[in-house]
DNA sequence: AAAAAAGTGGGGGAAAGTGGGAACAACTTA
DNA sequence: TAAGTTGTTCCCACTTTCCCCCACTTTTTT
């Protein structure tokens, strides 16, 4: 399971280092994908079968599910880590989650979100703010 | 599973490139069609076969079944990518898809969608905007 | 404080993108 | 029917980009 919040730069190559404690669970290759919210989403192999099995069995003449496949699928890409553990992010998935020069990597349950720090930061102070809010709409979706 | 996203020219001689990464599945050959949204399908020879067979139990009785037909078989070629993994597309489909120069190649599950470079960036700027939206539409559809 | 581990940066070689020439086929015209 | 013209396909070559590997610096741990 992937939790915690780690802070990485991203180099003139466009390269990102993955937290230490998490790599050997991409050792046979992750998939990164454009997620809610503008930033990233990385996934192991097996988590994204998962995802990719459930997306492709949506029906072709529905244009929702022919967009949101879409923007999943075509947004998604296999990255094998280099020897040290960073992926190469592709400049049209930089340039969808806004990412420069610093990130915040975040474990979230089953994949690991990539998001500009600046980003983060505030998403976190409003998060932070109104937990007791989201706390409440939370029993309308039946936690 | 086809994913990601990737961009190429089309040279003086109509000839666009496939992603390297797929070009193996179409060793034998791939068929190209007309898609729904203006842009082009590809589909190796297997895939083709399945969708085409669901296509032909289609009620002939409905009207828009007929025109979805029509629309993928009749405009559907087989061609055999060169030696560097380029094919060449027939005028007809260049002129239904309004390919000009510059080409983004997306892959969505089963198949390769071909997209005029400016035509996929309005079209994904639109679909990255409206993102929540058609994620949460989605959860009515059972996802 | 020393050693090990992790973060960051850069250079070289291989592979991919792209363009063009030559050979061949098809169609047109004299 | 033969010659010319147009178009297509195969093959080769150049250029650029990307990826792999190595090395240095910084941080952490014992």
């Amino acid at each position: 399971m992937f939790i915690g919040e780690y802070s990485y730069s991203i180099d003139d190559k466009g390269r990102v280092a993955l937290p230490v404690k998490f790599r050997s669970k991409f050792d046979d290759g992750c998939i990164v994908t454009r997620g809610l919210d503008h930033c990233l989403w990385v996934y192991t192999r097996e988590e994204w079968e998962k995802l990719a099995q459930q997306i492709g069995q949506m029906p072709l003449t529905q244009k929702n599910a022919r967009n949101f496949s879409r923007l999943m699928l075509s947004g998604a890409i296999e990255i094998q880590p280099d020897k040290v553990g960073r992926v190469n992010l592709p400049s049209y998935l930089k340039e969808y989650s806004n990412i420069k020069n610093k990130v915040v990597i975040a474990g979230v349950y089953n994949r690991l979100e990539i998001w500009p720090e600046e980003v983060w930061k505030s998403f976190k102070k409003e998060m932070e703010d109104s937990s007791d809010e989201i706390a409440e709409q939370l029993s309308e979706v039946g936690f």
